[in-house]
This record gives C-alpha cells, sequence and structure tokens, in this order.
DNA sequence: TATAACTGTAATTTAAATTATTACAGTACA
DNA sequence: TGTACTGTAATAATTTAAATTACAGTTATA
C-alpha cells in the first residue's frame, strides 16, 4: 500500500510488489484481492495492467488495510486451542478468551485509527 | 494461570495442567519455566511437587502474564521480513512497521492493564 | 534407602501451517 | 496475434510449531 500511495499515478503490477516484498508474486495477487473487495484499490487485467490505489491515501486509514488483511479472524488466534472440556477451566476457557481477543483487536484498531496511509507514505 | 488462581493451595503439576490445556507436559514446563522467571509462580520438584502462584491474583495483572509469555517479541513479527533493499521502500519498511508493532503492542498492554486474574478467575 | 512422582531441559520426530511454484484461463494493449 | 498482465486453483517445498522421547536431578514416603 505503501508503494501504491507512492506511485499513484502508475499501475503496479505483482511481480513489481512482490520484488520490493521478496516474496512470490502470487502471495501478492491473493493479497490484493482483499484490499479490492475493501475497496480500496482497482486493479486492470491485461498488458500493462496492475492496481492502483481507489482512494486518496489521506482518507485511508492503517485500519482500514489491518481490518481487510485480517478477516474474520482475531489476531490472536484460538483455532489450535481444544481444550478438556471435562476440564471446569477448559471448558469455558475460549469464550472467554475470545472475549479478551476482541478487546485487543478493538484496541489495535482503535490505535490504527490515528494513522493514514499518507503519513506513513511520507517517511518513505 | 486460571487453574493456579483457582487451586492457589494446591501444588499444579504439568501432567494435570496440560490434561486441561489438551497438550504436552513439556510444553507446559516450557511456559511455566518463562512465568517462574517472571516472579508469578514458584515450583517445587520432587513427589508431590508441581508450581503454585506466589502472589495474590488481585495483584497479578493480565499484562504482566502477556509481556511474559511475549517475550522480547512484537505481537505482529516481522521475522519472515525481508524486503528488497534496493527499493525505496523495502529498504525502509521494517523499522517503520517496528514503530507500529511497537505502538500496537504498547495498546494490548494498556487494555490488559485493566484485567486482574482474580477477575478472569471469577469466571470460572 | 529404594521407589515413585515430580521438575527442568535437550534432542529428535512428527504434524501443521505457510510460502513458493506451476499452470492456465481470461483480458487488454499494440 | 503475440505479449504482458490479473485471477485463481492445485500442488510442492519449506518453515515453524508441537509432540515425543529421554534422562538427570529432586523430594516424599513406604
Amino acid at each position: 500500500m505503501t508503494l501504491l500511495a507512492l506511485y499513484r499515478d502508475q499501475w503496479m503490477n505483482s511481480v513489481l510488489i512482490a520484488s520490493s516484498l521478496n516474496i512470490n508474486p502470487v502471495l501478492v495477487r491473493r493479497e490484493l484481492t482483499l484490499l479490492k473487495k475493501g475497496n480500496l484499490i482497482e486493479s486492470k487485467e491485461g498488458k500493462n495492467g496492475g492496481v492502483r490505489l481507489i482512494k486518496d491515501p489521506n482518507t485511508i486509514l492503517l485500519s482500514d488495510i489491518f481490518n481487510l488483511a485480517k478477516g474474520e479472524e482475531t489476531v490472536l488466534s484460538l483455532s489450535k486451542n481444544t481444550p478438556n472440556p471435562s476440564c471446569r477451566v477448559g471448558k469455558q476457557i475460549n469464550e472467554n478468551l475470545m472475549l479478551i481477543m476482541k478487546t485487543i483487536d478493538d484496541s489495535i484498531i482503535n490505535t490504527l485509527k490515528l494513522k493514514t496511509l499518507e503519513e506513513f507514505k511520507n517517511k518513505f
């Protein structure tokens, strides 16, 4: 997103972005799909295609990006937590932990609401 | 820690705790080592040994536990991030992300400072 | 004082999750 | 009509996390 904000006038392709991140272009395209569904970027197929921001970076909060990237999960995951249901604590722990994790996610989101992509971009 | 708070009068052993968590006792003992270094618990070796809280659960904040469990890392990790140093963004991104991640960690810790182990324990 | 039941920790194996790769249909430009 | 892209699925390779095994050291107690 920093790259897209810096080069707003250009269609940036997944190979270029992947080269900056030093990861595989397919991973980049997968992530861009999420950002596109969230209406932060648009894409153009075909030769000289790529992606670019739809919105002014001043109106994009880091929390917007975070929310799209994170999906429905909480940051601290319970996916591998399968406590013993015959234990007084185990049988209830996940619902109680989930409440805390939602609180944590909220605090992260509130922190990231204070930062715009424009501000972040200007550090480069 | 919930178990230890509920059964403060007993030495709780790693097999029992592991059975509640439904994980391997060795993992439990490794994690208990961190909590012990942080002076939240004490351990007793030998037969009928185990671990127990040192402090009153009213004086243990969830942030205390979180800090010990998390170690020196930030919650959102950069460990696999090796961006392209010949890219204007890539060469600087990790230091800028790290600043944000420290801010995020701070906000999580502040959230967890508002909750005591005693309060959490009382949900069970 | 021997045995059983623990902690503490290292080394290794196994399983799970992540990332990379390959492949290809579809689209747009020149 | 060829080239360079997106979009997406399937699979392979790699990395990380967890489980397992092992064992030295400690303590209670029969």
